[in-house]
DNA sequence: ATTTTGATTTAGAATAAGTATAAATCTATT
DNA sequence: AATAGATTTATACTTATTCTAAATCAAAAT
């Protein structure tokens, strides 16, 4: 049941996002594999994105943005999204298990897990900002 | 410049989501204000619940689905979603500054705020299951 | 009271992201 | 070589939302 059939477009999508330090949307997927000499349907890459989430080899990301992201690190992990150059970047920082056990206690929940999107100001922008 | 011009449609469209419990979208919107005899164009909607969300009256919620969500609630607080049914519940349990801070030494961020969105299973969908 | 002006609403077109469909192509297996 | 199943492709469609241009409204100025 857990077979994954690698076609060579399935194959090119993972290389694309397991290659990438921006967690890519699927527009970018799709621009990075014209950039590497691709040409697949539009589809075929949404097909792909899916299959390898369904695979669990990469994540999909809603990040509150329009598009969704895809990210080759599927271990837990959170977001941080620089609210001036719009760079997103990982927290591994784990939410500290009392919080969510607070949450279930006030909301009588079953907590499964959350979901994080930290929202500041990277580096960068703030040493530009201050010129 | 903080003056508020509430017209009869972006009224009519505060009180929909004031009254709401459920952080309505603008479907959901759309269709209350029918219920309640109104009948404004698509967009005036969408116009008033960006009008009321600029004003900050409202705001408006991304959690992952495709459509947004609007809520009265203005105050700093989180969301809950039930994997089963798709309710929507309030998060007031506040995240740990602490937490926050330490994403800040992680990133190099200097963090402004949050966006969490817990998962779980809501208490009558859990009796429901184990029937 | 009429005119002017700016803001708002309306209807409908346009856009963006993603999904569905059906035919064509690949890939095993017989 | 023939069949069957999976995959890809091109394209149509859907959904949520924004844009546009004309019509309407409301306040201020004549
Ligand atoms: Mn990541
Ligand atoms: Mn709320
Ligand atoms: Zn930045
Ligand atoms: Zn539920």
């Amino acid at each position: 049941m857990k077979t994954i059939n690698l076609t060579t477009q399935r194959q090119a999508v993972y290389d694309i996002v397991r290659d990438a330090v921006d967690h890519p949307t699927a527009a970018d997927v799709m621009n990075r594999l014209v950039e590497r000499g691709h040409s697949f349907a539009y589809g075929t890459v949404y097909n792909s994105l899916r299959y390898l989430t369904d695979k669990d080899m990469i994540r999909e990301l809603k990040l509150g943005e329009t598009a969704s992201r895809y990210d080759a690190r599927t271990d837990d992990h959170q977001h941080i999204v620089c609210e001036a150059c719009g760079k997103v970047d990982e927290v591994t920082t784990a939410i500290p298990e009392e919080w969510l056990a607070r949450v279930a206690e006030e909301t009588g929940y079953e907590v499964e897990g959350a979901h994080i999107v930290v929202e500041g100001v990277c580096a960068e922008c703030r040493s530009k900002r201050k010129k």
